[in-house]
DNA sequence: AACGGTCATTGATCGATGTCAATTAGGGGC
DNA sequence: GCCCCTAATTGACATCGATCAATGACCGTT
């Protein structure tokens, strides 16, 4: 964790500028935050936040992608949730984790001091409205996942997830064939409820199939989106207003 | 659905008071809010909101509990998520419903033209700030299910289940030992992806073994709490600042 | 290049839970 | 009170996916 120079130190080279926190703020608002606001990166495995633990900061992500996950009582880590960015690390008002929120690749997150921020969510309208959208935002993403989670075949389950993966890239990056797995099968297989032998074996099926390509074990190429979808049968892919 | 004289129309009858979403606002802003603000009732089984369907308003339960479901590809209907006195039915900034809202008992709204909504969140913080709490309860309400559906044991996710709505009840009412169901044994399995043979099961057995009592097919008395949790498992059950 | 550790793959087996089916219980209308 | 319809229960059976286990691939270290 650092937060020396950072090249999004500079907001003009923040690479989510349209959805940010700030995305409907004027440049006078901007100024505001700016001033108040740091980066932090953190290291693929590192804990952002650690259930149970206190923490000062509200912060999203700029950069990267995280689990939100916990430690069961039997030792096993449950995966729950992805963060990409433009999500809500940790939210305001909460000032101890409720969650594991672990970096799974570089991560780079825009932070405040929870009491700053707060006041100024309080004196900046466009702020506030904001940050509820992007709660809003997330609570419709974890009730996307539960519906995803009714599928009870495991083919669905799989197949929703590679789609998923490949929608919330190009949603950032424009059309792409190739995904990066921002986790391990056995991360996927708690994300899915699912053993992460039954997540190995679907994945080279559908490779078997011709519908992907598994490149690297974290390397996949959708070949056949088409047949993805259809093999995530009836889950109605994130209904969004594109 | 009616909006004629309703005993909540007058806020000094409000039953969610101390949470609602102007929970943290002054007599003169509530007074704002009360100007256009309109009181809608629904029967068990009534949709609020339908998938697909435009809806001009924003609103949120005052009293009843309703579900979060899709009509699946194969018509089945997939129940995501409950509803009880204090969360937000339709959100802000979405003119078309993403989902099916429906009544399971009788529901009291309190309702806000959207337009007439988002401009008073503008201009009242305390609002703004509210919402936005009301939105991260709710990301966090569907997260813990996540939690819950990740544990593989039938058993674990049924015990989970009935502590959570006591839990539910309880904030609201206080102490208790008889919880009515909102669902029916079908609803209950899509909500916690089982059967709903499995469901039955499963409550029978809890029942036989002293946990808890089957008053009739929706109501059920809680007798030992203790073994309930302990049947539920590595679940850690909402973690909350009581 | 050899070693050790982690992760992924593949196979074989077993059991929990879904599915199918039949019966019973409850609730509303007349 | 009787009938009908829906929901819940209970039983029997089949199956998908979890679990156990062994092998293989990859990566960083020395």
């Amino acid at each position: 964790m650092t937060n020396d120079l950072h090249p999004f130190q500079d907001c003009s080279n923040c690479p989510i500028n349209e959805m940010a926190l700030c995305s409907k703020c004027d440049d006078d608002e901007r100024d505001q935050i700016k001033a108040i606001r740091t980066i932090q990166t953190f290291a693929p495995g590192q804990d952002i936040t650690v259930q149970g633990q206190s923490n000062g900061l509200v912060s999203t992500i700029v950069e990267g992608v995280a689990t939100v996950s916990r430690i069961m009582e039997d030792g096993q880590r449950q995966v729950a949730g992805l963060l990409f960015p433009e999500d809500i690390v940790t939210r305001p008002g909460e000032s101890v984790a409720s969650v594991d929120i672990v970096a799974k690749t570089p991560v780079t997150l825009c932070c405040f001091e929870r009491g700053q921020f707060e006041d100024m969510v309080e004196e900046i309208p466009h702020l506030a409205s904001r940050l509820s959208e992007i709660a809003f935002d997330e609570r419709d993403e974890a009730r996307e996942h539960l519906f995803l989670l009714g599928r009870t075949t495991s083919t669905e389950r799989l197949a929703s997830f590679l789609a998923y993966l490949l929608h919330r890239k190009n949603r950032r990056v424009g059309p792409t064939q190739v995904i990066r797995l921002p986790l391990s099968r056995d991360e996927i297989g708690s994300f899915l409820g699912l053993a992460l032998e039954t997540v190995s074996r679907h994945l080279n099926a559908f490779a078997r199939k011709g519908m992907i390509e598994i490149v690297d074990s974290r390397k996949i190429r959708i070949l056949d989106l088409t047949a993805l979808e259809n093999a995530a049968g009836s889950v109605p892919l994130r209904a969004e207003a594109s």
